[in-house]
DNA sequence: TCTGGGGTCCTAGGACCC
DNA sequence: TCTGGGGTCCTAGGACCC
């Protein structure tokens, strides 16, 4: 592959940052984004302030303000995050349409092509990096390197308001001593199990024997390999690209653990509910559906039937949901979390059924669709639903901002 | 006051068909 | 009667990412 000159921009503490800027007077102090506060929640983005303390993304509340007395906690407000996320991928499209967003916070750029235009990697950085802190009064993380593997891990060295640049002659250098969890792609189980076969570096690890790296991991050991040398192909895909979605999918841990089937298929008919008006919204159908339940000990179990039928509506997503928890015993067993997602997708156009009784209810949910793309979810919905629960939505990877009908916030 | 939510990819083993 | 082998689909579970 020829030489390139990829980007990896990395926004600071994102959602933290972003609520800072709305309000000012939680500049320069602990901040703690997390979702609703009076249900069961974490920390979803801290505060470089209260990172200070030791305050970590994922930590519950009570142990973050035990380590962090005068933290501030917020709620957070995805529809803001999205607007300034929004913004910055329209800066970003000036300098290059190979723009990759990896998650509402972070991104690729294939800069190799305009160089002559907007000058050196590190010139389009600190370009980048001075009209994101102009615009929105933020900051970012940049990594520069030859691929996305070493730009991202150019970003991940220097925090906050890094910037980053890993040569291709320095590459070795740059990773003969670096911890291979820095490296993205390996996780803590797999740091765990090569620490123990004296792996600690990415150098030793480039040195380990790849026949035993395969034997242990098959495809993702020849991965683990590539990396700790530096080897990386995949392209930066454009911002216009959008990946077909294989599995749609909502959870929702519930305020407080119940041992009442009744209870626990409200829940699963609202979930179901949510998953089949995204499916609709992006114009899919799926025919396995997959329950989720997570119990009071946190062990989570799981099964999942494929269906003949192509299924977008939400109450045959719920009937196939609620067959799957009766193989459970609810009574004895108890649940804290239920998910239900839909994969086995297929993405075409929807026909309305010739059958009367069917086209009617086709209609119906076509026009619920309507008032609640308009009013908001769940302004109208089945009876059974009218005390629906609130949840966080919290915005996961796949969210992609503008031309985006799959996962809502457009 | 214990521990969110949304994804992707890979593997192993079983069922079933030819 | 002593038994192969390939392909595909399905399920469960694990690891990783934000």
């Amino acid at each position: 592959m020829q030489n390139r000159t990829i980007l990896h921009l990395d926004m600071n503490a994102f959602f933290a940052a972003v609520e800072q800027r709305t309000n000012p007077h939680l500049k320069g102090k602990p901040v703690l984004v997390c979702g609703n506060p009076k249900g069961r929640t974490v920390i979803i983005s801290p505060s470089y302030e209260a990172r200070a303390f030791g305050v970590k993304t994922g930590m519950n509340l009570w142990e973050a303000k035990k380590l962090c007395k005068n933290s501030i906690l917020v709620e957070c407000n995805p529809a803001n995050y999205v607007e300034v996320a929004n913004h910055l991928q329209k800066l970003f499209i000036q300098f290059t349409p190979l723009v990759e967003i990896f998650s509402i916070d972070e991104c690729f750029l294939d800069v190799s092509g305009c160089q002559r235009l907007f000058g050196s990697g590190r010139d389009i950085a600190l370009k980048i990096k001075k009209r994101v802190r102009e615009e929105l009064d933020i900051t970012c993380s940049v990594g520069i390197g030859p691929n996305k593997l070493l730009a991202k891990l150019g970003s991940h060295l220097k925090k906050p308001d890094g910037l980053v640049i890993i040569e291709p002659e320095k590459i070795q250098q740059v990773l003969e001593n670096l911890p291979i969890q820095e490296l993205c792609g390996i996780g803590p189980r797999i740091t765990e199990k090569l620490n123990k076969l004296g792996v600690y570096t990415c150098g030793q690890l480039a040195r380990y024997p790849v026949e035993i790296l395969q034997r242990m991991y098959g495809i993702v050991g020849l991965h683990l390999h590539d990396i700790a040398w530096g080897v990386d192909d995949s392209p930066v895909m454009p911002y216009d690209y959008v990946e077909p979605a294989k599995s749609v999918g909502h959870s929702f841990t519930l305020p407080k653990d119940t041992f009442d089937r009744e209870v626990a298929k409200k829940y699963l008919l609202q979930l179901s509910e949510q998953v089949a008006r995204r499916l609709r919204k992006g114009n899919y159908k799926g025919k396995t559906v997959h329950l989720i339940i997570r119990i009071p000990d946190f062990t989570t179990l799981g099964q999942q039937v494929t269906i003949r039928k192509f299924l977008d509506e939400g109450v045959e997503i719920y009937h196939t949901a609620v067959k799957i928890l009766d193989k459970f015993n609810v009574e004895a067993i108890g649940v804290r979390l239920l998910g239900v997602s839909v994969s086995n997708l297929i993405c075409g156009s929807s026909q309305l059924s010739l059958m009367p009784e069917e086209n009617r209810r086709q209609c119906l949910i076509y026009a619920m669709d309507k008032i609640n793309d308009k009013y908001g979810e769940f302004s109208v919905t089945w009876g059974r639903l009218v005390s629906g629960f609130k949840q966080n939505n919290i915005i996961s990877p796949a969210w992609r901002p503008h031309k985006n009908i799959r996962f809502g916030y457009n």
